[in-house]
RNA sequence: GGGAGCAUAGCUCAGUUGGUUUAGAGCAUCUGCCUUACAAGCAGAGGGUCCGCGGUUCGAACCCGUGUGCUCCCA
């Protein structure tokens, strides 16, 4: 068969993935295997494949095709996650492109085009990590709104409420006056805008007055104090004592505290709790009046007592003129500030105090705390404890309403004069409302669910047991199978939002952890060090990218550059590196499939005579290199070192395998290869591939095939057991490497041209560490002949390589003078080497402190070097 | 404002409880090669005050203190 010049990754890639699925192996069920289960972290259902993801879900199909090659059930849980916000956005502007406003909508009305949007669009993120080669379960797919998963998001509000933990308070919000709606931190668009800073007296009840500087005039209306800084000189006089509210004459009090800057406007601060959140704080603090004088369309109310049901900007201008009357104003200046504008209307953000629906999050935090603390649950890398404790020692209960269409909603059912029920449904509701207004006749046209949802953390804290229906078919088979899970690979942002609820929910309702380690990936910036967005246009297309370079290349481009827990600069020349590196695979292929053709089945190299072949050294060394570098990897890969075991396969690969092992078994131009030698090739290269499957799936599974006729595939192939490698041969293997390496760039310095021949002489008292090797040597480095001498060899480049010395005779003119310098140079740095070992053994602090073994290293060491400078000293009287 | 983390070659990072040669790798750079698998390649090389200062120790990239710079989370 022909192959072609470079590795055409698209159509072997489709080819693949479309087997894999035909064969049904990445489907599990619960079986006599161990299981290895992984929930993916559901992308939004409106999401399109980022580099997050590519990442993310690079890693976890590394470490589930490592579970299936390793003979457990590996079952990876696909599935999306209905992101309430994001979501209910997109539909929003969708409706707004047809015209349609979301106020003109009924709930059901605007639900019927959100699910009609979600079946068009929604998911097709999951069709892309198809394109990635993800090994996910896709019978499994999931949905945090699919009725079962949405039955138990509103079961498990009904069970917190029942045990106490879920209340409702107060909390300062975003609000949209114009949508009449609350809207989320990711909502609110800062803009910096020319405001003006008024500068406004107010009376004190002892005579005098006290100025306040406000860009926010008509809010003076809902002061309930003044607050200064304790240390300010100016006000210290004024602590306690009272003002009045210009205009309405209402008396408020004068508190220090740190808050305050001494060096803004006045120093003296109009503390209006209820439209302000720093002053809402403060007002908790010192427990001040909550004055709210303005309605949800942002009007005036009537706890402004002026202006009633005027708009806020009019009041602006109004109170302004009234107060200059009055003689209230001292002066106006010129400000910039940051105001947060609605990202869906445009309007000004105003701060408004509303009722929401809490978790009280002590209890839970609690075991969730302890779990990670004492590794039940470990984390990688571990400095994200610190991290989790601190936030779980300090945590604050967490708001779960939001005022959104799209979600779970939230199960809370009213009467008109605001008493409520948390109920299953609204005939239980009913049912308990009767009972609490002891009104029998009420009915369910009397009473009106809650219209908000429910936080989408809300629903997805559930996610690594309710996949597996945990909650909503309690003791399942499956979920008694594959719960805890094992690993959840997650970004760091999310630790809070997500990692430390679910552990929580699963200690709540699974009485267990509900995975035993996760891994936390970097965060995927550009080049300079930006984060990925789409407003910078730094995201590259991922699947352009894969078009480009191919799945394979984009995921080793990506895990190359990805140490744990750090950020990643994503570069383009990463996938380069992995397109080259297909390519390099690719070529190894061609050469086997050209010694294909020439092998000699005669077995001409009989066993015994292959005992001190060159050929047998070769295959034995890289055997055990091979079982050597296996071990590491597999180390390396237990411990989540994931981008380290793919640099330590890419470099045995095309290092060891490619650049020694292959040149070292090479037959000269068309010249056969022995049977057992092509044989040994052949296995190794699977070996290799087998090895490397888990990163890079597709080339290892086409290589795999191509070899040879396969029983099987790559894909669920089980890994061959690990032999310990034998330390001799590979220290021998490190000394041939070492011989070439220097013969090289000692033909290279004296520029001996490639093509050139030459004559080596080897003196050294152990000839039989170079007779089983001479072949490969001359190969190398491209001698005619290799001799044995035990002296000096005039005329020649000499080379001193430990004890030994090798002269390497050529046509070529020497230049002993710079050879005679190169020694000098050697002779130096072994001096100073030496010498900084004798500083140490001259110590007679070091010798009476140290460990015997740390001695006996250092007084190898002092051998070595001494050895070392003989020979080269010797050297340098022979020239 | 509160907290966490980071600082090692031009870039991105390793560096195991302090001793494993006066610090390693990949990429980039430089030199020489179109050598019959591969120029998307081969062979070789150069490159570091381990952020500054102080301390502990026989011994510090590693431990402690301090300063500087950067990043993230929460408010």
């Amino acid at each position: 068969m022909e192959l072609s010049k470079n590795y055409l990754p698209t159509p072997i890639e489709s080819k693949w993935y479309e087997h894999w699925i035909s064969k049904n192996y990445f489907s599990s069920t619960p079986d006599d295997r161990e299981p290895y289960t992984v929930v993916i972290p559901p992308p939004n259902v409106t999401g399109v494949l980022h580099m997050g993801h590519c990442l993310n879900n690079t890693i976890q199909d590394i470490l589930i095709r490592r579970a299936r090659m390793q003979g457990k059930n590996a079952c990876w849980v696909p599935g999306t996650d209905h992101a309430s916000i994001a979501t209910e956005a997109k539909v929003v502007a969708m409706l707004r492109e047809r015209g349609i406003t979301k106020s003109s909508l009924s709930r059901e009305e605007f639900l019927n085009y959100a699910w009609e949007w979600k079946e068009k669009y929604g998911g097709i993120i999951l069709q892309q990590l198809r394109k990635m080669g993800c090994s996910l379960d896709w019978d499994r797919t999931s949905f945090t709104m699919d009725p079962d998963y949405y039955a138990s998001v509103i079961q498990v509000f009904n069970d917190l409420y029942k045990k106490g933990h879920i209340y409702r308070g107060k909390r300062m919000i975003n609000w949209d006056v114009r949508a009449k709606t609350a809207l989320s931190d990711e909502e609110v668009i800062y803009k910096e805008v020319q405001s003006k800073l008024y500068y406004v007296n107010y009376e004190l009840e002892e005579g005098g007055t006290i100025t306040i500087a406000t860009v926010r005039p008509e809010t003076i209306l809902g002061d309930a104090a003044i607050c200064v800084n304790p240390n300010d000189e100016r006000y210290k006089q004024l602590h306690g004592k009272f003002a009045y509210v210009p205009l309405i004459k209402r008396k408020i009090k004068i508190i220090p505290d740190e808050y305050v800057t001494l060096d803004f406007g006045t120093g003296a601060l109009k503390v209006t709790p209820a439209h302000d959140m720093n002053d809402y704080q403060l007002g908790q603090k010192y427990q001040l009046e909550i004055i709210d004088t303005m309605n949800d369309d942002g009007t005036m109310s009537e706890a402004a007592q002026l202006y009633i049901g005027e708009d806020r900007f009019e009041v602006r201008k109004k109170i302004v003129e009234d107060l200059t009357k009055a003689g209230h104003i001292q002066k106006i200046e010129e400000y910039t500030n940051q105001v947060g504008f609605s990202e869906r209307t445009d309007a000004v953000v105003e701060p408004r105090l509303s009722l929401q629906w809490w978790v009280s999050m002590k209890d839970l935090a609690t075991p969730a705390l302890s779990a990670v603390m004492n590794d039940d649950i470990h984390f990688h890398p571990a400095k994200f404890k610190n991290l989790y404790r601190h936030w779980m020692e300090n945590i604050k209960d967490w708001c779960i309403s939001r005022q959104l269409w799209w979600g779970h909603r939230i199960p809370a059912w009213y009467t008109t004069d605001g008493t409520f029920a948390v109920a299953n449904n609204a005939e239980e509701a009913l049912a308990a409302l009767k009972i609490s207004t002891k009104n029998n006749q009420l009915s369910l046209a009397d009473i009106y669910q809650d219209d908000d949802c429910l936080d989408t953390w809300f629903s997805s804290w559930l996610w690594p047991f309710e996949v597996f229906k945990g909650l909503s078919n309690p003791g399942n088979k499956e979920v008694s199978y594959y719960y805890p899970t094992n690993t959840l690979v997650t970004a760091p942002e999310i630790i809070f939002f997500w990692v430390a609820r679910m552990i929580m929910a699963g200690y709540e309702y699974k009485q267990e952890k509900p995975f035993k380690d996760v891994y936390f990936t970097g965060i995927v910036r550009d080049k300079q060090g930006r984060k990925m967005s789409k407003s910078l246009g730094n995201s590259p297309d991922l699947l352009g990218l894969i078009d480009v370079y191919g799945a394979d290349a984009v995921r080793f481009g990506i895990m190359i550059a990805s140490p744990a827990g750090n950020d990643i600069l994503f570069d383009e020349s990463a996938l380069e590196q992995g397109r080259n590196f297909n390519n390099k695979l690719w070529n190894a292929l061609k050469l086997l499939k050209m010694w294909e053709t020439r092998v000699n089945t005669s077995n001409a190299i009989g066993d015994n005579t292959l005992e001190v072949s060159t050929e047998l050294f070769a295959i034995n060394w890289f055997e055990n290199r091979l079982n050597q570098v296996a071990k590491e990897v597999d180390e390396l890969l237990t411990q989540f070192k994931l981008s380290e075991a793919l640099k330590t396969l890419y470099s045995l690969i095309w290092d060891d395998f490619c650049s020694w092992y292959l040149e070292w078994v090479k037959p000269g131009f068309e010249q056969p290869i022995e049977a057992k030698v092509y044989d040994k090739t052949i296995q190794y290269f699977e070996r290799l591939m087998e090895m490397l499957h888990p990163f890079m799936p597709f080339i290892t599974e086409e290589i795999y095939h191509l070899l040879k006729e396969q029983s099987g595939d790559l894909c669920v192939k089980q890994f061959q057991p690990i032999a310990s490698p034998d330390h001799t041969i590979l220290q021998s293997g490190e000394i041939l490497k070492q011989v070439i390496t220097a013969l090289r760039d000692a033909r290279n310095k004296n520029q001996i041209k490639p093509k050139d021949l030459i004559q080596l002489h080897i003196q050294t008292l152990n000839s039989e560490t170079y007779q089983p090797i001479e072949s490969i040597l001359k190969k190398q480095i491209n001698a005619e002949a290799i001799f044995y001498t035990n002296h000096a060899i005039s005329n020649s480049i000499l080379v001193n390589i430990e004890k030994d010395k090798f002269y390497i005779e050529a046509e070529r003119q020497l230049d002993t003078a710079a050879m005679k310098a190169g020694l000098l140079k050697d002779l130096t740095y072994e001096q100073n080497f030496l010498a900084s070992v004798m500083k140490k053994l001259n110590n007679e602090k070091f010798v009476a402190n140290a460990k015997p073994e740390v001695i006996e290293l250092e007084r190898k060491k002092q051998a070595d070097a001494e050895a070392r400078i003989k020979t080269i000293e010797e050297s340098l009287n022979e020239i």
